[in-house]
DNA sequence: GCCTTGACTGTTATGATATAACGTTAGATA
DNA sequence: TATCTAACGTTATATCATAACAGTCAAGGC
């Protein structure tokens, strides 16, 4: 699901360099020592698929890779691991498209926004400070006490505007 | 699911009545002859049934009561009738919650924000101009073309403040 | 009026997403 | 090493959603 054609070796800057890669997996190395949980095998693996993935995947996607390189073949082995890194921050679940994505800033307690577009599927993870100070507002107005929020955008991302859709 | 119980003849003051029920059902009678589309007796029904709702309900959950109406009794039956309802401006998809809800403002040009309690399931419709706006200047910021978005927060709402969690 | 046409309904069948429950394994702790 | 718990992998099942097709109905052209 969602994964875009690739054009030789790599398809976009975002992923023809494992520089940010890898920092990303020191980073999640670190923030789980920090943290007291463990960055297992399959959950840094897990992570590595995400980062390495053109947009988001979905759950399946991700079991279908595990499972080819010898972890477990069952969807709880995916789910797992994939709550795991959303719950550390280390990835972030896009519930219009059932599918998780590498969080692209996870040094920064950011709440994100993500932008998805209709032509290509993919996602981008947005600073929305403002957006969700805004939602805050809102939300307080309304006497709600909140927590957490979702925010995903759709629309057309630059590359397919000019392509139009 | 999501459905809370109710106590005595109604839950809450926003089910209490049928003025307003009624006044959304005319509306979208109104609205229907004006985009020259068919509220038909599923899709009337449907919007009934979501106006009648306490909280958000499944696709399913509807599809039950259409059932045992006289209507079809397959899943397609209720996602048709939903997906009109959404797409003109009579219903709202809750994504977190694999639900549907009756827009509480189907007069307005709303892009509306859920505030979805983690403690009863309550759905409430926020106003939601100033966070739509902050998302568009994201949006801009990104060269992403937004055409619409998903805003959904999950905290507690005032009752269940009270109540705690 | 009556026929054409497209929208609507209902069905069967299947696909896609997600979790419950349980036994086993492996890390941490003492 | 003994013990305890988190994590893993499995089976099984629950939940959500759509593709495809046949019959029905209502609006508009003649
Ligand atoms: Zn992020
Ligand atoms: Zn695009
Ligand atoms: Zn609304
Ligand atoms: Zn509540």
């Amino acid at each position: 699901m969602t994964e875009h054609a690739r054009q030789g070796g790599f398809c976009c800057a975002s992923h023809s360099g494992t520089a940010n890669v890898q920092a990303i997996l020191d980073l999640a190395e670190a923030r789980a020592k920090d943290r007291r949980v463990r960055l297992t095998p399959v959950r840094r693996r897990t992570l590595e698929i995400l980062l390495q993935a053109h947009g988001a995947l979905g759950a399946y996607d991700v079991l279908e890779r595990l499972a080819a390189e010898g972890f477990g073949t069952q969807p709880p082995v995916a789910y797992r691991a994939l709550n795991f890194l959303v719950e550390n921050g280390l990835a972030h679940r896009i519930r219009r498209l059932n599918a998780f994505t590498a969080c692209a800033q996870p040094s920064e307690d950011h709440r994100a926004a993500f932008l998805i577009c209709e032509s290509c599927d993919s996602v981008t993870e947005a600073q929305a400070g403002a957006v969700n100070a805004a939602l805050s507002a809102a939300a307080d107005a309304a006497g709600f006490a909140l927590d957490r929020a979702t925010i995903e955008a759709v629309g057309l991302c630059r590359a397919c505007q000019g392509a139009q859709a």
